[in-house]
RNA sequence: GCGUCUGUAGCUCAACGGAUAGAGCACUAGUCUUCGGAACUAGUGAUGGGGGUUCGAUUCCCUCCAGACGCACCA
């Protein structure tokens, strides 16, 4: 990365410092295993993959570890045994502490020297070595039709995801992968004909195509047949007809336009890729051939289809028997195509209603002998209901980005007419705090549960919320801005509090907790700890002043603490998405 | 019928197999001569039922109950 650093823009502050260096826990696991082995006893991978390095209750230390409690199973010996060992081979110069706990835990307190010495350390960011590129897939639109808050939150969990693989040191590249291919189209082609009035969809083409889109879908519920018409006005797309031609690249033209603003509305940042379905139009056949070759393919019903009922996966459609192609096997031509881009890896940020898809999808390609086990990931994600139901644009509860942006926007705006009426770039700041209500809702949930869309409690702006942590951000800054201290001083012999000494092994341990993230890709992991995180701030900012504070030693610490905590709350927002402010 | 996911406080959600299951909202009682009150301090209140695995289970396995979503020509 031989590349000039101050040109880079200020999205990854503390991401610059390049290397592998040692997490804090790393250092202290080492030590563990060391006293260990001098202990003459054995510890296997597997007996490691179990031991943790908890931050426990403050009353417990700052550290604790089960490493005695996973030892004991194997050894046949008591857990209490194993810990008097270990700690009395543990190289203690840098803990106060080191007591054994309830059924064998060893709870650690470092010393404060030593956490004052890490305060000192710039902070740092973790490399991994790369396995190589890594795509992900999100942001998944459909032509012509509005963007709702269920695209909103795959594009915010997808950017979260991104900006997390980059600054872990990941070289991850993302694809949005538009829905413009497929038999809905020659049902929309055929709306368009029988009711669209050219200049009406002209005005609002997203929104006068999806009336048309919806007409045309009541009006099949009662006439089977305009289904029909509409699957062969797609298989005439595919087959080239120059007027379904000219109509759909109409319609993406205009989509696209919609479509990438989502970059600006919501500060998602730019796709590397940009392959849609139709992408792969000319990539199908090759595949098909090489399913046909291999002998997976087989005739049912007039279809083509790959049997998996013995994998009880049941049947997936490749093509239609009306000869169109599907979704299914566009993904199989995307995953190959991909992967002979060189990428070793396929994450697909898709909700959890496409599971069943996803199954089918590598079970053919492990077939195909086109992918291993550890190349592909459906990274799934519960739904956002409303009311108690799906949304859905027949039943009239769609949530849409646009409405919901600009709810948040007139909440923020209120506020700050009424608490900070004299604040200064208002427009930048209702804009930054409202995207970052929006993701902190999304991103805080985990990502496996459906989440209930409440308008109230989704831009809800006190407690755990996305304006909680960005105040907490701007009251650390509204202090270095005030504050100076007089001459320099060193560290070494500062008396701390209790809440300093908490917010110092929290602030250390962030990158722990990113580490975490992306090994379950579970961007909400990382809310919850800068919410606790900011939690410690208030609370360490109403009880130690600054200012008033006399002892210049004391007051330099904390200003360097301050710097430090910010620093690290505005990494840690950064990596969900949501731009630090220093006022608000 | 088969499959995936989910059942935690009045509501919405947390919790790598760890110690006393955490928050927010709501409710109650406090902190305003404030480095910005979008804040802080406290109180009330919960793991769907039953088995199993083990030092230890909200978490893993089995079963039952309840819900959501999928299960060939939508994507």
């Amino acid at each position: 990365m031989g590349c000039n650093f101050s040109l880079l823009p200020s999205l990854f502050p503390l991401a610059i410092l390049s290397d592998i260096i040692m997490l804090m826990k790393d250092e202290i696991l080492k030590k563990l295993y060391q006293a260990v082995a001098d202990a003459n006893m054995q510890i296997s991978d597997t007996q490691k993959a179990k031991i943790t390095l908890t931050n426990p209750d403050a009353s417990m230390g700052d550290f604790a570890t089960n490493i005695a409690l996973v030892l004991s199973k194997d050894a046949g010996r008591k857990p209490l045994d194993i810990a008097k060992d270990i700690v009395g081979k543990l190289d203690q110069k840098s803990f106060s502490s080191v007591k054994i706990a309830g059924p064998g835990f060893i709870n650690l307190e470092l010393k404060s020297t030593e956490l004052l010495k890490e305060l000192e350390k710039a902070a740092e960011q973790k490399r991994l070595h790369t396995e190589g590129k890594i795509l992900l897939e999100y942001f998944q639109p459909n032509i012509a039709k509005p963007l709702h808050i269920g695209h909103m939150q795959n594009a915010i969990i997808g950017d979260s995801l991104k900006r997390i693989h980059l600054y872990m040191g990941k070289d991850v590249e993302s694809d949005t992968h538009l829905g413009d291919w497929g038999t809905q189209f020659g049902i929309l082609i055929l709306a368009y004909r029988m009711y669209g009035d050219p200049e009406v969809v002209a005005r609002d083409p997203i929104t006068e195509l999806n009336k048309l889109y919806v007409r045309l879908n009541q009006e099949i519920e009662t006439n089977p047949d305009l289904k029909e018409q509409g699957k062969q006005e797609f298989v005439k797309l595919e087959q080239g007809d120059p007027e379904n031609r000219k109509l759909w690249k109409q319609f993406v033209d205009w989509s696209k336009e919609k479509f990438s603003k989502i970059h600006d509305l919501l500060d998602i940042s730019k796709f590397e890729h940009d392959w849609p379905e139709s992408f792969y139009e000319d990539k199908m056949p090759g595949v098909l051939d090489a399913l046909k070759s291999k002998g997976i393919l087989t005739e049912s019903q007039g279809a083509q289809i790959v049997n998996l009922e013995d994998q009880n996966l049941g049947v997936a459609v490749i093509v239609k028997s009306d000869g169109g192609t599907t979704y299914l096997l566009r993904d199989l031509a995307t995953f190959i195509y991909v992967k002979k881009q060189g990428f070793r890896k396929h994450l697909y940020v898709v909700d959890n209603r496409q599971a069943h898809h996803y199954h089918q999808l590598f079970a053919i390609l492990k077939l195909m002998g086109e992918m291993e086990d550890d190349e592909g990931l459906h990274i799934a994600y519960g739904f956002i209901s409303f009311k108690g139901e799906a949304l859905s644009s027949r039943k009239g509860n769609m949530v849409l980005a646009e409405d919901v942006l600009n709810e948040a926007r007139k909440r923020v705006a209120k506020i700050i007419k009424e608490k900070n009426p004299a604040l200064a770039d208002k427009d930048k700041v209702i804009r930054t705090v409202s995207i970052g209500a929006i993701k902190y809702f999304i991103l805080s949930h985990n990502r496996n549960s459906d989440i209930e869309f409440n308008w109230d409690q989704a831009l809800d702006f006190d407690g755990n919320s996305g304006p909680y942590l960005l105040y907490a951000h701007a009251r650390l800054s509204g202090i270095l801005n005030k504050v100076n201290v007089q001459g320099s001083h060193t560290l070494e012999d500062v008396v701390i509090s209790g809440t300093e000494r908490e917010l110092i092994i929290k602030c250390l341990g962030f990158n722990d907790v990113v580490a975490e993230v992306l090994r379950g890709y579970l961007p909400n992991l990382l809310a919850n700890y800068l919410f606790e995180f900011s939690g410690l701030i208030n609370k360490f900012y109403h009880e130690s002043p600054v200012m008033k504070e006399s002892d210049e030693k004391l007051k330099f610490f904390r200003l360097k603490l301050i710097t430090r905590l910010r620093d690290t709350l505005a990494q840690g927002l950064n990596l969900l998405g949501i731009e630090a402010l220093d006022e608000m």
